[in-house]
DNA sequence: CTGAAAGCGCTTACAG
DNA sequence: CTGAAAGCGCTTACAG
């Protein structure tokens, strides 16, 4: 918002005056770049430096990024509240990561908070990268968004616009390729399912969110993998749920099934498939074991208690922002930028051997 | 870091031509200012608008800036990183309110990420306002501060320089009256003590923060007030504590002067002062009572059942935005703006009547 | 080695 | 109601 203040600071012109050097000078000697295309004498770069101290000169960043081109500012934007009130900030890991990043890279991060506007009835509209058909991100050098909430109209727009931005989550638009970063979930899952049939595991079942998403769709291809494979799965069902549900019904039918291990999307859906089970008269581990395939899903708490893959939010976090650094120093090359960060595993108390268990994996 | 992106970024020259009217009336337009010293016709408007939409026209920061016009951009300060690893953001509650309070205004939020810059070892060093002698944050109309960590010699040469900006959290400054927003510290503790009193404490202690903070210096003078007062306290010591310490002898010595309610100045160390208490066989709440002036103490999580005072966080964060709101609105207006957030108060389950106390407070 | 000048994109009196 | 012009403070060819 400007510098209405009062008494003017001095300015380059000012310390030219002082010193008495032209304004070039006193640029190249403040830049550390006198000994380009301008050069300048021990003995006037001193006489600077000192009308500088004396006048207490600091140079205007406005004027210099707008000379200059860059202004060192990576754009964040989230279509949900950054920080929402329940303290249990679905973002925090990967502005972590992004906050990482942007130190070492020396930039600053700018929040897109006020990009809702007013809808026509004075009420507040959902927050939108276009505000009145104008790109509000153009502020910055380029953004790094996330968030499940996405428009995927506007992001086809803004990959048209060649605005540089990369995309925390695999993001695919039916036109147009954008630059993203994301987990390995598909060898993560295949991973993680076959150490189930390691164990002994043969008949499994996965208990899929219906929103089908591209972390959502790995995850399954995963599994399939791992069924298909030579793990020794016998059966890999696919059931979809709807989040928050707890299919005691289903669970009961997948048992009778000789089901002994429940796959899930996420750890809050396999703490409510523990819950079913509990109900069920099962104990698990003991009796059914329950892994999730990621570890959050929303407004609740993670529970730690359940053996599952974690995201990497926080190494995603980074790795997007330098995946839009080098967008930045390279913009000829118009390629998008890909990266894949390795999902963690948490050890949990859900998962062992099934009743009864061949105790090794079978030989073949 | 500005847009080399390849084909130049439409400016409002652009526009103009494109709408055919001149530039100062795309500038009106577009910051819906064409109802002062530039009028326009609604048909004029529309076609501007239409022109910004087709050229994909957005605004340059720096350029606006320079030109003395605002950005919309509020800064937001910390000496700490903003999201900590260890997902236990102190700035999180704070963030949360300054995150409301701009998008009620409708602006953005710059995080200065990027102002540690490299020491003479090329290693970091930390975060500061001031970054080879320039004020990072003149690049926002100004800024809200926040942290425990900062440094009160640059925050007197902000002062000084007379950008516009205020303070989670009070500061008093030896030079220069500084704008702020702080909590009722000092009437919330003496309430929380008179309450202590009403329940029939008569023998109070304060353990207090060695570390003698504006906010810890509010607290105990509140509870003197309270001791002072005719709330029937006939005895109200003060000890200085070190964080994290359990002063398990200081406490046996207490205990042993009838000293019934212990007051700390935070919930963290009003735990361990209940586990030193436990320690030597007295119960929590029946024995001794326990409350704490403040809800939290650096890296570890706030325990729910210690009978505390609330810092009003996120209140003071939208307080601290709004208050800078009328700084850039009055800027003639030089006074330092301040206000004063309400605590909450948690009941807990660390405070009740000392043993045989009397049941009334005492009638004068 | 140094200086005069154009230009970055915008806002804002000022003149019509 | 609209346009031409100055100026914000800096960087960077360019000319001396």
């Amino acid at each position: 918002m400007g510098n209405p203040r009062s008494p003017r600071r001095p300015t380059q012109a000012d310390v030219a005056r002082l010193a008495q050097v032209s304004p070039s000078v006193v640029s190249a000697v403040v830049n550390g770049r006198h000994d380009g295309a301008v050069r300048a004498s021990e003995q006037t770069v001193q006489r600077v430096w000192e009308a500088v101290r004396q006048l207490g000169y600091s140079p205007n960043l406005a004027a210099r990024s707008l000379a200059g081109g860059r202004n060192n500012i990576v754009g964040v934007f989230t279509y949900e509240a950054v920080f929402p009130t329940d303290r249990l900030s679905f973002f925090h890991d990967s502005l972590t990561g992004i906050e990482e990043a942007a130190e070492e890279l020396d930039c600053h991060l700018l929040l897109f908070t006020g990009s809702r506007g007013r809808g026509q009835d004075g009420g507040r509209r959902r927050r939108s990268i276009y505000k009145d058909g104008v790109n509000t991100l153009q502020v910055t050098d380029g953004a790094v968004l996330l968030g499940q909430d996405e428009d995927r109209e506007e992001l086809a727009a803004l990959v048209g616009s060649g605005f540089p931005f990369v995309y925390i989550g695999r993001r695919e638009l039916g036109s147009g390729e954008m630059s993203y970063v994301t987990a390995d979930y598909t060898a993560a899952t295949r991973g993680l399912v076959e150490r189930c049939a390691g164990l002994g595991h043969r008949r499994l079942a996965l208990l899929r969110s219906a929103i089908a998403s591209e972390a959502v769709l790995e995850r399954e291809a995963g599994y399939f993998e791992a069924c298909r494979g030579d793990a020794g799965v016998e059966s890999g069902a696919v059931h979809l749920v709807e989040p928050d549900t707890v299919p005691t019904e289903l669970l009961a039918t997948l048992v009778d099934q000789g089901v002994t291990c429940v796959v899930t999307d996420d750890s809050n859906h396999a703490a409510s498939v523990r819950s079913g089970a509990t109900r069920l008269g099962l104990r698990v581990p003991e009796d059914l074991s329950v892994v999730a395939l990621g570890d959050f899903a929303g407004s609740r708490p993670d529970d730690p208690t359940i053996t599952s893959l974690l995201t990497p939010r926080r190494e995603m976090g980074g790795q997007a922002v330098r995946l839009l650094a080098d967008l930045l120093a390279r913009p000829q090359d118009t390629a998008p930028r890909r990266a894949v960060a390795t999902c963690g595993m948490r050890g949990g108390q859900t998962l062992q051997a099934p009743p009864a268990a061949p105790s090794a994996p079978r030989s073949r």
